[in-house]
DNA sequence: TTCTTAATTAGAATCATTCTAACTAAGTTT
DNA sequence: AAACTTAGTTAGAATGATTCTAATTAAGAA
């Protein structure tokens, strides 16, 4: 997904995030990259731009929503752009991780609200699959 | 939830385990207690057995799916024995986890293999509440 | 009982992530 | 538009959960 410098700079303002050039361009990676990376993949591609400022980047994105961690299991954090609700399809036999957004969350989240009177704020849905 | 031994040695002999005293006694910590407890809570509460041993079993127990691993904020997995099929509720303000299962899942399961073509082996559903 | 193979263990090693402390730059205020 | 305040960036060190290693022990098959 392509998005211009001025969408990326209301992206930031909207929640409330300094606009910085590496948070622009860290941003647009995740944007335009539907790859999952790991923190060290953004590093590596970004080269410019300190591991430590991946990290703390990450962290904001992660706080207001925008992004999404993913965790499958080579112990390290996946990091997904959240523009649109989905879920996630993991394929344990590739590890390849799938967006689907075919199935309305709405009414998990509802039961949800009932068995716990907490405000849900969020979810995390991980589907496991292998080939057939 | 109480257990006999013999259960115990039933569920392990199911799984194609060889059946040790450690994992007679991890298996049932697990079974007995609710509290999504890490390795380290395990190892502090069951001092005669090693940390390794801890990790190795529940690399096992989560092989078979008899256990699930629950990602929450705080950089360490936790480990919940998977009896019955739930669903989890974090509470961000406590990192309280709540087991549910007022929900459905098949409808998703249905809508992830549709999507992906792959036979689906299981799932992580995690919602994420506050204080209301 | 013997044998083979897997499980257990203590301790070392790994490595993703966080922390520290100095420097820099956003964005607000005047 | 200069000065100010506060937050962001950075390199490198520190942390700590987890994995690895290599020696020992024990499960379960023969």
């Amino acid at each position: 997904m392509k998005i211009s410098e001025q969408e990326l700079r209301t992206i930031l303002k909207k929640y409330n995030l300094k606009i910085t050039p590496q948070r622009l361009i860290i941003l647009n990676y995740l944007i335009s990259h539907k790859t999952h990376p790991t923190a060290e993949m953004i590093h590596s591609d970004l080269k410019t731009i300190s591991l430590a400022t991946i990290y703390n980047t990450l962290e904001k994105l992660v706080e207001t929503g925008l992004v999404v961690v993913i965790d499958i299991n080579d112990d390290k954090h996946h990091f997904d752009y959240y523009g649109n609700p989905h879920y996630h399809i993991i394929n344990k036999t590739t590890n390849e991780i799938i967006d689907a957004d075919n199935f309305n969350v709405q009414p998990l989240l509802d039961a949800a609200s009932k068995a716990s009177g907490l405000k849900i704020s969020g979810y995390h849905i991980e589907v496991y699959g292998n080939k057939s």
